[in-house]
RNA sequence: GCCAAUGUAGCUCAGCUGGUAGAGCAGCUGAUUUGUAAUCAGCCGGCCGGGGGUUCAAGUCCCUCCAUUGGCUCCA
């Protein structure tokens, strides 16, 4: 007998090599026929699997994550099945399970895999799920491995059997179809119900684009019919909400291929909402002590020499600009810190100054790869709400925190609530790549940790991904659709001060480091807006919209009236408009739902009389009648 | 940068196997003076992404460049 616990605490002997599915069974049959796979002492493994010795135990529905990566494994395999025995021959290489559904990368030889094909995967997907086949789970050496795929030809699979440790290879079973997994996964195919194969995409055999570029086919699979239609839904509504189809219908930015790819510009709408969003932030950032400066939009390539970041991007990067003068360059800036270490460094400083914090909406120019281009999120030019702080190391933690704090403030004054934070730090396998020395890296990674801390921050910790100057944390926030973006960033800096040189006389009458902190709440104002659209479907909030209402009269008649409205809302500080067009209210109305203006002011003979506007909100209809200033107050509540 | 798809009027899209460009919306003009999501009529509008080629003939076929989209890789 073994001893089995739950996760409420309680403790049950079984005899020992029960499966959890049986214990499942032991519960309810109802239990057993959610139960997708089990938590064996902190391990997902099969529900068939037999326990062998005592065990906390959790059982996985499709209510839990590890639930959902089994199950969207499993049909992975299962999609891989049903190409297997529609396109026999065909070479597979991996077929994970991702954040929503799975892949197979999969190459097809000389057969063109089109869009065409997946509904007849699809059917052959649900077809074989019926059968509920069992995933068959086999222990096979190295040896039995190797020679099963070579007698079936794939070179894909052999390759990631020579990275395995005999004695830990396995193979997974379902109907015909055998691969190479090492699971965990359902104990058959009956769950799967609904299927729908997404898209189809290139993609290179372990991510190196120097060898072979296979298909890859994505797919989304859930139990129940009704959810998959929900899921799809909401890849409707991410469609509807996708703010390069907004921006264009809103009229806030364009790209023209003269200008050159990348290179948005702004509107006048579009800046109205720009400006409005640098306003508050220079507000809440004088408040918290920052200076505000302007910098040129470039550098002398010398100053990136001194930087670093001429050896490491300036392959990469908008090449240096030549001047009539033999061998001067210029570069575009790339980031705003060298020019920030310039200002630091135009006059001594003491410790009584620090920390000193300087701000500035710096637009800087990147040569991003041609094939990452995306609307407003990812640009060539663009705008970041930069600062750096130079400060004592003493002040390093503080200094971090109230940036955290900042940005917490911004994003939630933008409807942003939900958000965790995600810190980068060194690969510690690989310290070689970065610059700087192992003590200050140490330091700096622990006042990030120890700040999130404090401040009680959600946070997830990604090893090797820290910029090549230091560590950093990068806020993810989650959006009205649920959808993860990465806006603001704070990174630490030992280097930057190393290389330029950067001092402040101490209170002991000695030359010191200060620390940097580059920091951006935004990110940047062009991928803050792409997803301030998306979040917000272009209904900004009332402080931050270019119009606010437009003012509706029944007829010229009343264009008198109208702009009598209209001149006393401007008067009360609002910002608005008038449709003067010779047209139907009906129409009027359409057109400014249809722009998103939230509220519209519909003047007519009945409102004439008493000073009276009719008030349509945006998406909602009619809520009555407001004297005109009663309206300005009404908006100025909201705000 | 790599793979694939796409590029026709301001926008959304037709245009079959090559025979010389079409609709709706927008815009303009006129009529209508309109009460909570599209009033009616007429008109204007296209080097069919750029360049090169094949052909008697190219929006349609081929090459190349540019851009966009979906991925891969990347992201100071």
């Amino acid at each position: 007998m073994i001893n089995i616990k739950f996760p409420d605490g309680t403790v049950k002997k079984f005899d020992k090599g029960i499966t959890p599915l049986e214990i499942a069974k032991g519960i309810s049959e109802g239990l057993a026929r959610n139960v997708l796979a089990a938590g064996v002492n902190g391990k997902v493994k099969d529900a068939l699997l037999p326990i062998e010795e005592d065990a906390d135990l959790v059982l996985y529905t499709w209510k839990d994550k590890e639930g959902k990566s089994t199950y969207w494994h499993s049909s992975a395999h299962l999609m891989a099945e049903a190409l297997e025995e529609l396109y026999p021959g065909i070479k597979f290489g991996i077929g994970p399970d991702i954040e929503n559904g799975f892949y197979y990368d999969v190459d097809f030889g000389d057969y063109e895999f089109t869009k065409e094909d997946l509904k007849k995967v699809e059917k052959k997907m649900i077809e074989l799920a019926k059968k509920k086949q069992s995933y068959t789970r086999k222990e096979v050496s190295k040896k039995e491995a190797l020679d099963y795929f070579t007698e079936k030809g794939d070179e894909y699979k052999i390759e990631l059997i020579q990275d395995l440790k005999d004695g830990e290879i396995t193979f997974y079973q379902t109907g015909d179809f055998v691969d190479l997994c090492r699971g965990p996964h359902l104990p058959d195919t009956k769950p799967i119900k609904a299927v729908k194969l997404l898209n189809i995409a290139g993609a290179y055999w372990r991510g190196d684009e120097k060898r072979k570029m296979m298909t890859r086919i994505y797919g989304i699979t859930f139990p129940q019919k009704k959810e998959l239609k929900e899921y799809l839904d909401l890849l409707e509504e991410a469609k509807k909400r996708d703010h390069r189809k907004l921006g264009a219908e809103l009229e806030l930015f364009m790209f023209s291929d003269k200008v050159g790819a990348g290179l948005p510009i702004w509107l006048p709408n579009g800046t109205l909402l720009r400006k409005r969003l640098e306003e508050f932030l220079v507000k809440e950032q004088e408040e918290a002590g920052y200076v505000q400066v302007i910098t040129p939009h470039l550098g002398k390539k010398d100053l990136y020499v001194t930087s670093g970041h001429y050896e490491k991007y300036g392959q990469d990067s908008f090449q240096p600009i030549h001047t009539p003068r033999e061998g001067e360059e210029f570069l575009l800036k790339p980031m705003n810190c060298p020019h920030h270490c310039e200002i630091f460094n135009h006059k001594p400083h003491s410790y009584k100054e620090l920390p000193i914090r300087i701000a500035e909406f710096g637009t800087v120019y990147r040569y991003e790869q041609s094939g990452e281009l995306h609307g407003l999120t990812r640009v060539r030019g663009f705008t970041q709400d930069d600062a750096h702080i130079f400060c004592t190391p003493d002040q390093l933690k503080d200094e971090f925190l109230a940036v955290l704090e900042l940005t917490k403030k911004v994003l939630s004054k933008l409807g942003f609530e939900k958000y965790t934070a995600q810190i980068s730090l060194r690969d510690p396998e690989n310290k070689e790549k970065y610059i700087g020395s192992d003590d200050n890296w140490d330091k700096a990674e622990k006042a990030i940790i120890d700040a999130t801390k404090e401040i009680g921050l959600e946070t997830t910790t990604e090893l090797g991904e820290a910029a090549f100057y230091g560590p950093k944390l990068d806020f993810m926030v989650k959006d009205a659709l649920g959808r993860s973006w990465q806006l603001g960033t704070i990174q630490v800096d030992y280097n930057l001060p190393e290389r330029f040189n950067l001092e402040y006389i101490g209170a002991d009458n000695q030359k010191h480091r200060p620390v940097m902190i580059h920091r951006a709440p935004f990110g940047s104002m062009e991928r803050f807006v792409g997803v301030l659209i998306e979040h917000s479907e272009g209904k900004f909030p009332l402080w931050l919209t270019p119009e606010q209402f437009k003012v509706l009269p029944v007829s010229d008649l009343y264009l008198d009236y109208a702009n009598k409205v209209l001149s006393e809302l401007k008067s009360a500080g609002l910002r608005g408009s008038i449709d003067n067009r010779t047209e139907s209210v009906g129409r009027k109305i359409r057109d400014t739902e249809l722009k998103k203006i939230p509220y519209m002011l519909i003047v007519g003979e009945k409102e004439v009389q008493d000073n009276l506007v009719s008030v349509r909100k945006q998406g909602e209809g009619d809520i009555g009648k407001m004297q005109i200033l009663e309206f300005a107050e009404f908006i100025n509540k909201q705000i």
